[in-house]
DNA sequence: GTAATAGTGTCTTTAAGACACTATGTA
DNA sequence: TACATAGTGTCTTAAAGACACTATTAC
């Protein structure tokens, strides 16, 4: 069969096709916890729950691209941080109104800048996550309210949570991914501040400092942090091309 | 408009939805060697490169089901080894026909399993692969045809089988994936060769003995290896419930 | 016994944890 | 100077690499 009889023979509409979709994981860190933007459905189904951010992928645009798109449509941010897609999602279930497969992205932005652009929006909140350490096995991770309460979340996005923290805890000490939750220039103490809050556990000071010295992704300012009431530590800066 | 509105105004043929396929890196080892299962394609786009088998997904299907539905469908074999989920790959221009998103899935199976399912069928060959160490970054991976030169393989499946290599190598010495590629009973020596032939490196042996043994994933047997013509090593097993 | 690989003892090297210590800024 | 945190020296502990050594089986 030729590539032209393939497509004679070949009508789109034959078969149903499935809608595809990319929900986004978006994380910072807040008060030492992480936290993740949600948006409170409406509507049925699964209305007054908590549900991910996320929206249709166009016939003729790529998945990464629709994702952005979704980050700027939601956050008014251009991608910025850290993007990266995680898993899929295709269940014939996971939505009952019609088959619908999402692509999974998680994405990593400081807390100010999506402070900043979560103020002109009213259907968008920041929650902090309670997850649990150790054993976490990319299940299902429980979502604490304002008040202290548990939240329920839409579809299946509290699995997709889960599969998010797993990987963003898996690739904390082998890439730069955390400099993501950072401003330009840090000091190791923030630096080592978001690998706990993101491990969930205190870690070692020499060992810490230690470690992302050797590894040669940052490198010192000779500047040093303002507005201390006491001694300011230095300011580091990731290296240029460690983006990754 | 909310996305339930949407969905209730949203006719599914009123605009075209992408199809959606699932793709199998299928890996095993072989002298040592990293092999993949490949299709030799008969028609355009792409006629005579090598393609990863694959196959649509139903629009009442799971993902995992549908790659578990191909793998059994080109290997006559049923899920077995090791299937995971890899990446989805969604770039509008990666198939010329039409807009095919595709789930790729890796599977693990040993080669004595796998010879025997592909002596009934023609059309697929396993292929050796060339993977440079260190430094791989999940790019394109060569593969080595029967007579050493190059194959070119189909659509964008060179990114998809480095991804699939990166995936294997990160995964190989915090999970079970290695025993995939074993039959029940092993030596030491066949699971040191595995990693071998995953890493293309070869590994320090007092070394890699006792990590196996500290992992707790195995247990001797007390039998020994038969056949051999000098002294026969001890058979392990994984143990239960170490499967993942 | 010889050959060949299984399997181990042990020294060195590397990196992390513990923890106390010194250094240096603000007020 | 007092204070609080920055930043380091060093001891211990755990694990990997190197490499030689012993053990065991087939022949």
């Amino acid at each position: 069969m030729t590539e032209f009889e393939f497509l004679q023979s070949y009508d789109p509409r034959e078969f149903p096709h499935p809608s595809v979709t990319v929900d986004l994981v978006l994380m910072t860190v807040r008060d030492g916890k992480l936290a993740i933007l949600l948006q409170q459905r409406g509507d049925h189904p699964f209305k007054d729950h908590w549900a991910l951010p996320g929206g249709f992928v166009g016939i003729d645009e790529g998945l990464d691209d629709a994702a952005v798109r979704v980050l700027l449509a939601k956050t008014g941010m251009p991608a910025g941080g850290w993007l990266e897609q995680l898993y899929t999602f295709g269940n014939p279930a996971r939505d009952p109104r019609t088959r619908i497969i999402t692509v999974a992205y998680f994405a990593l932005l400081p807390l100010d800048v999506l402070s900043r652009a979560l103020q002109a929006r009213g259907d968008l909140e920041l929650v902090e996550l309670e997850v649990p350490w150790p054993g976490e096995r990319g299940g299902a991770v429980a979502v604490k309210s304002a008040g202290g309460g548990s939240l329920d979340l839409a579809f299946d996005h509290a699995e997709v949570l889960g599969t998010a923290v797993k990987r963003l805890r898996g690739k904390l000490d082998y890439s730069t991914i955390a400099f993501a939750l950072l401003p330009e220039l840090f000091t190791l103490r923030d630096l080592q501040a978001v690998h706990e809050a993101i491990l969930g556990v205190t870690l070692n000071k020499p060992a810490f400092r230690r470690r992302m010295l050797d590894k040669g992704w940052i490198e010192g300012t000779g500047a040093r942090e303002l507005g201390t009431s006491y001694r300011p530590a230095e300011l580091y800066r990731l290296k240029h091309n460690q983006g990754d």
